[in-house]
DNA sequence: GATAATGTCTAACATGGATTAGCTTCTGAG
DNA sequence: CTCAGAAGCTAATCCATGTTAGACATTATC
């Protein structure tokens, strides 16, 4: 099997992922999926499949657009992304970052236009996958359920993010989305310790809660000073998780991870 | 098949929905699944089957809570609900409003536990249904299609939501919300004209935004002043559609409602 | 139809975050 | 290795929205 799956998850220079693919035997995807599903071998062999067609795409460049209607689904297999909408003045909202691992319009087919665009944030691989070979796959009920759980959660992110946006004040929500990042960049792998490959500007993270780089940047500084986390060239550290989770009043649940999976994972550092 | 179904849609006491009543042919349900997809009388049947166990809720009652793990699902048959997140500080989030046609909690079986509370905004009626049934329709393919739709169709409005409450100003976002819940009672036949009932309190409306119900009044005394809207004792009129569109940059392509339907529905007053 | 509870409205004042502008540091292309 | 563009950082000022408090209006209850 380990011939058939990329094995290297480089999402931006930090050199991490690069660590963790040497240990790593599950792709993100299946390593999601099976934080609420049981996969049979046969299953894990069919998300493999979805590979086959996986490209390159630069920084900042556009995997989708708004009105576009696409006849294939994208899977994010290395790298960064980010949903976002425009206004008409120009300002930009993120709804979501997607790491590797996550279908970026496993709607679009139902839908009809995408009512949204999606660019990547780092040098990414994006899987191409024809909508039949989609519909194939979910003809497996163990996969169509997994897909299902994890639109579900896709879903729980929103809600989470609204409450964040709209009653959190600016430190309360950069940390949210740190401790939020945290545990799904964990959940596929991808943490070392306490650390992780953060590749998001200040202005990017301004964009997904609504608030100004310069901002950002205020609030970045002073958890920096209450030695909460550091945070250079794209890496992330959180020195004190508690402490950072309880001051931005994170609570896991709505990720829906299970204790009992988190524990049998098979992640570095832990 | 009309005596098989509730005819009655009183959200609140304006009597708006009594008039409709009288003409609606379909339920809430079959009327926004019908924006998509193309159900067949026995489709309709088993939608309104689901009807069997409609319980009254008085309002401002929880209809469930976070941590709850329910058996069954619940639908709005009449009234409005709200999803909401409560912060540690006892500030809410409503992150949706639930209006007749809506399914509460569809997801709640595959997720385990709630991540978040839901509460009637008005008095309402409820159907409760036993996941079993709720199963058994899923296994008619174009069942499962019409509320896979719908669920995606939920997930667009969040990321609307995200982009109202982190992008527009307060009185974008009132105009924003204002013109989402105009199209969405429309397309289930709620709508009277230029009027519909939008039972919400300046303070539920704030919560949905993010904002103070102080300031949700100010924009609402200037959207009156503006000539835009009337809204009083439940009951809103936009009196200047395109202009209020124009002002909150409402695009109504996130709801995914099609021309060819929106033409071919019996709805008061078009 | 009195009364309490809830919701609406207004005003004075406070503040978190936006805006603008410019400097500094990092990064990647060649 | 160099250089240009991007990203990070900081400070001064401003303003949209929050806070607090209370009067007034409407609705629900008995």
């Amino acid at each position: 099997m380990a011939a058939t799956v990329p094995m290297l998850y480089l999402s931006g220079m930090a050199g991490i992922q690069q660590q963790l693919a040497d240990r790593a035997f599950d792709t993100p995807l299946v390593a999601k999926l099976e934080t609420r599903a049981r996969l049979t071998e046969e299953d894990r062999e069919h998300l493999n499949s979805l590979y086959s067609d996986a490209r390159d795409i630069g920084a900042r460049r556009n995997i989708i657009r708004e009105g576009d209607r696409p006849d294939h689904v994208h899977l994010m297999v290395e790298g960064w992304a980010a949903r976002y909408k425009l206004l008409p003045d120009g300002a930009r909202q993120i709804t979501a970052f997607l790491i590797p691992g996550d279908f970026c319009d496993l709607h679009v087919t139902i839908l009809g236009e995408m009512d949204h665009g999606i660019t990547t944030v780092t040098r990414s691989k994006v899987a191409f996958i024809p909508r039949a070979q989609m519909e194939a796959l979910t003809e497996r009920p163990s996969l169509a359920k997994a897909f299902w759980w994890s639109t579900l959660v896709d879903e729980a992110i929103l809600r989470s993010w609204i409450v964040n946006v709209g009653r959190r004040d600016a430190f309360e929500a950069v940390g949210h989305l740190i401790c939020e990042l945290y545990v799904r960049m964990k959940n596929i792998g991808l943490v070392d310790g306490d650390r992780f490959d953060l590749p998001l500007t200040q202005e990017e993270i301004g964009d997904a809660l609504g608030l100004t780089s310069v901002h950002v940047n205020r609030v970045l500084q002073r958890m920096r000073s209450d030695d909460l986390i550091s945070f250079r060239q794209g890496l992330l550290t959180i020195h004190d998780y508690r402490r950072l989770e309880k001051a931005a009043g994170f609570n896991p649940n709505y990720l829906h991870i299970e204790r009992r999976n988190e524990r049998s994972r098979r992640t570095y550092g832990t």
